[in-house]
DNA sequence: GATGAATGAGACTTCATTCAT
DNA sequence: AATGAATGAAGTCTCATTCAT
């Protein structure tokens, strides 16, 4: 039966020996998985593959999950924990939150431009990660709720400082962020064209932010 | 073998009662399929449960489909190829390029809002449709190009009648448009909330439109 | 239900236009289903491809033969049929033994080399005519009874003439001759090589006579 | 993905406790298979039934041999293999050809009779073990050249010995040989009945060798 | 009588998961 | 703890046979 990471890794900075290798092995396999899923798909990603890629038996792989859906799901957990740190640093910068959702978009699309990128993928639907998993999952629906937080957060920001328009309530405007950040909507113009990073980014930013009125003013108070 | 339905429908509207018949046959596998393959994404959709669901044997399902790839390509092809039918209705509407995709909007809005819709989902990746199933079927292909064409023409309309920013160059606003009426994007505030088709639409437009520098007025015409 | 070829044939030649074209029909389908046999083998043919080949229904192929096992037996029964009729022929030819056998190799092996012979290859249990088919048909066994004893008739009148030598009894000689009758025996040499039918008759013939003891003359007479 | 056997089985004599366990298991699923493939024939037999009678699970087998194909192919391989080696003992024998042919006819008559005997089953075409699982099995294809390799060689050396007619050319005495060594030649007289191995084996060596002119005297020399 | 759509048992194969070593 | 052989449910597809039209 595999354990759960045990409780606190912040109190106890090595708790052993035993727990650095289990935990190391465990980032063996989930970047195994993250390899293999982004290639095949959920679905057709076999257990089998995982642990040859990874270098050690099948078996060894239910060690440290209790299930190919446990697998995705903490895989999923991880890319969107290491996503939500880099979020808070953004949101901390002092910038106008034009300006950091620039960023915010030019790191993704840079990410989906330059690999076979892993981040975010689990943001939606696609890729079959059927919402079984995340419904089941109540760790990755709380990391999902924080990226959304903070998303929103910054739309808030936005539209108080008129940066953003007000007639769109931030759901809807989350979930257009969302959808242009995800994958699929410019993978394509992204890996196989000649679309940079941050030319989309710069687009996509002239989309979601209104145009000024006048000579580049804001016409913000 | 399913077997293509032969001569010329054209000539004889009523080929028989055995066409039609068969005809008959295959849309309700199809709606069936429709369902399943909604519910529960390609790789786990079963032959055996469209089969239940349709009320008939599995082995008749291949004597219509002589694949599950052929089915969900079978089923795609319809699907878009009557989409590409409405789109045709609506570009040649006498209406303004904004007002013309607001009824695009609203009308895969509602669609999704009203249904387990399944209208679009293949026109991105989502719902596991691998690319693989796109590739080996070049009708396929041939009819999400004419999706894409008919939209990227209306977008050119649109930045030549000054309704639609030049900034943004036409495959990247495409990319954008598709990306909003995917299913993906808005499902979970049409279906389980209260944001109505009309609203969505109305607000989406406002984002993909730039507003107008003064009074609220129409620049066109 | 398929009715029987009717009664008796001889008394009524032309039992009407019905039964003649009932006739035609059945030959068709053997004549297809011999050519698919031949090239499938009995386990890979489909009633399906009989059935087009003939161009008919595959119900069709049901109102003439109940089962794919009596459609099987049905051919090798005509093929043995026609077979025992030229044996009969042969027999009664003013030749001597050896020189009918010579006949026989040559009849047989023409045919291998010709096409895609399918004469007699249900003398053996090759083509994976498995022992069920004829063991469940008695008319097959009753068709092969009667090969086996022209052949062993021809075989004792030979050991009777001194021409073949009495040391091995008959049946290890008939279960020689049909072994090197058989198709699997040769059929690659006279296929795909350059061995022709008369000559391989003549090699074959050589190996079943014994040699004359003197000065190659004939010891009969 | 069944593995090979890997590295150097001389080097380590037994790999290890799992590499043994693993031929054994191999070893009795090919057994399983022999059986069923002798009985059923190739298109008949079931992988269900070779687990069931080995008293595995179905998809253990499959973790033996990739596919079907490759279990017979690996069955055929062995027993061939075997029949081979087997051979190179007999042809080094000190005896004359006669004799040595005899040795060959009565051990396979003897297996022939003993059992339901699978050795040789692949020499010919019988069986169903279509042309297409030994044209996609280089090393079956090989194995059965060594086996022709070493009858041609014998043949010649017969021939050389004057113990052979010249008059046949070696291929057609080859494939006379093989016809009469295939079980389904002289199976009905030695499992059904009362004709023992040896007499079988006296008798077609009787056919095979021109009896001697004069006084049973060897004309070589 | 002919048709061919429908049936459904059964074949092969895959793979997540378990467990003895 | 690690291994990997074993399991068996489930999936796709085939095809001989039936039967309503």
């Amino acid at each position: 039966m595999p354990r759960t990471p045990s409780s606190a890794p912040a109190e106890t900075p090595m708790r052993s020996l035993r727990e650095r290798q289990r935990a190391e092995r465990a980032a063996l396999i989930l970047s195994a998985a993250s390899a293999v899923f982004a290639e095949k798909g959920y679905a057709d990603a076999a257990i089998d593959e995982i642990a040859a890629r990874a270098g050690i038996a099948k078996g060894t792989v239910y060690l440290h999950f209790a299930s190919k859906d446990d697998l995705v799901a903490a895989l999923a957990e991880g890319q969107i924990r290491a996503f939500v740190a880099w979020l808070d640093e953004l949101v901390g910068a002092p910038l106008s939150v034009r300006e950091r959702l620039e960023r915010l978009l030019l790191y993704v699309y840079a990410r989906i431009h330059e690999q076979h990128n892993q981040v975010l993928l689990e943001l939606n639907h696609r890729m079959g990660l059927s919402a079984k998993v995340i419904e089941t999952h109540a760790d990755l629906q709380s990391r999902l709720a924080q990226v959304h937080g903070r998303l929103a957060a910054l739309i808030d920001e936005g539209k108080r400082a008129g940066e953003l328009a007000d007639a769109v309530p931030t759901p809807v405007m989350l979930a257009t962020l969302v959808a242009l950040l995800s994958p699929g909507a410019y993978e394509h113009l992204l890996t196989s064209q000649q679309l940079a990073p941050a030319a989309l980014a710069g687009m996509v930013s002239h989309i979601l932010f209104p145009p000024h009125p006048n000579h580049e003013k804001e016409p913000s108070l």
